[in-house]
DNA sequence: GTCTATACCTCGATAGAC
DNA sequence: GTCTATCGAGGTATAGAC
């Protein structure tokens, strides 16, 4: 069984590799750089991963665990008359906190998912699939009630619509404004869009 | 002077480059994999770029021309008295085409981006720099008009806009439906929304 | 569990023949 | 202009002492 040591050090690994594949991207950031970060040397990292791909693919697997959690916390926290808007509004929000706020795991998962290897990236795909599917069922929902635009194909919406979130990661700065209002103007920017009712 | 065939020979270089760059990343791509693309031996390539930092330089200035020309183009083709949703509207066209239709340089240049070098991506800046400056001026001249939305910060608008846009090359898939409907959906999306007026 | 030492490979880049 | 041959650096990964 492993022992305390074991696992603290093998999760500082873990924190350290999100935080240089997040900035630095998969292929730049050297084993020595992620144990150099942790304090230890790059051969004993192999006590506790079997090799580089293992170490990005548990990253990535984290990064889109702790924004799944984010939403749904949110989603289900909402009352059962909830409407569209808040439903979508809660999911925004918790997609926008789980990516920016809550670190390195999540946007390595976005920085760093098309770098990695391509054995990593299958494996990976079924939890992006299944974060993907609760998104879809958000907007399903919507368009049952009767709340989302008719005119544009769903699939272009859902994309659109994530990855834009997603991409907030690269440009998203907290020293211009707060999180709270930075959710709340991508908010109102995804539902009505940026221009004035005509 | 160049002869013919350097120019040939460097000019599919670039273009291999860019298609490696773009599906495989900066540093996941050796300049083994160019000259075999290319049909010329890795050694060779020195004779036309003095280093990798160089053909990555040229892709990513490639890239960013090609959209900025392509939305020019549409752009000044309007009339004199076109209205704001008109001038915006040939700019997203003008950009996706460029980034959707146009191909592998300006994907390398969206995807490739955060990988290269430092020195490179300061050198790149002042081009992209450009591109947004003139984004911004679109956007300046609706304000002004009184047409986009006055409860959102310009900047998050432009910003989510364009990383909205660009980051299409990541999940557009052409064979589920023609660019033509493609930018318009977005478009419709961009300018009022994904809910229903309310 | 972590260390040192090192094997082995592949990369970018260079030199000189053709 | 392109080739072959090769260098030096730095990467992942392994072996065995502690």
């Amino acid at each position: 069984m492993a022992s305390e040591s074991e696992i603290h050090t093998r999760d500082r690994l873990l924190l350290e590799a999100a935080r240089l594949f997040r900035y630095h991207g998969y292929a730049q950031t050297t084993l020595r750089e992620i144990a150099d970060a942790t304090g230890i040397k790059a051969g004993s990292i192999y006590y506790h991963f079997d090799s580089k791909e293992d170490i990005i693919a548990e990253v990535l697997d984290r990064g889109i665990q702790m924004v799944g959690e984010a939403v749904r916390q949110r989603v289900d926290a909402l009352p059962e008359n909830a409407t569209s808007r808040e439903i979508i509004a809660a999911a925004i929000e918790g997609h926008l906190w789980g990516v920016l706020h809550h670190g390195d795991f999540s946007s390595a998962n976005i920085r760093a998912y098309g770098q990695a290897p391509v054995a990593v990236k299958s494996r990976h795909r079924t939890a992006r699939r299944a974060y993907s599917d609760y998104w879809h069922k958000l907007f399903n929902d919507a368009i049952v009630k009767g709340d989302l635009r008719k005119d544009c194909n769903l699939d272009i919406i859902q994309m659109f619509v994530l990855s834009a979130l997603n991409w907030t990661v690269e440009w998203y700065n907290p020293q211009k404004g707060s999180l709270r209002v930075f959710v709340g103007d991508i908010t109102k920017i995804v539902f009505d869009g940026v221009f004035e009712r005509r």
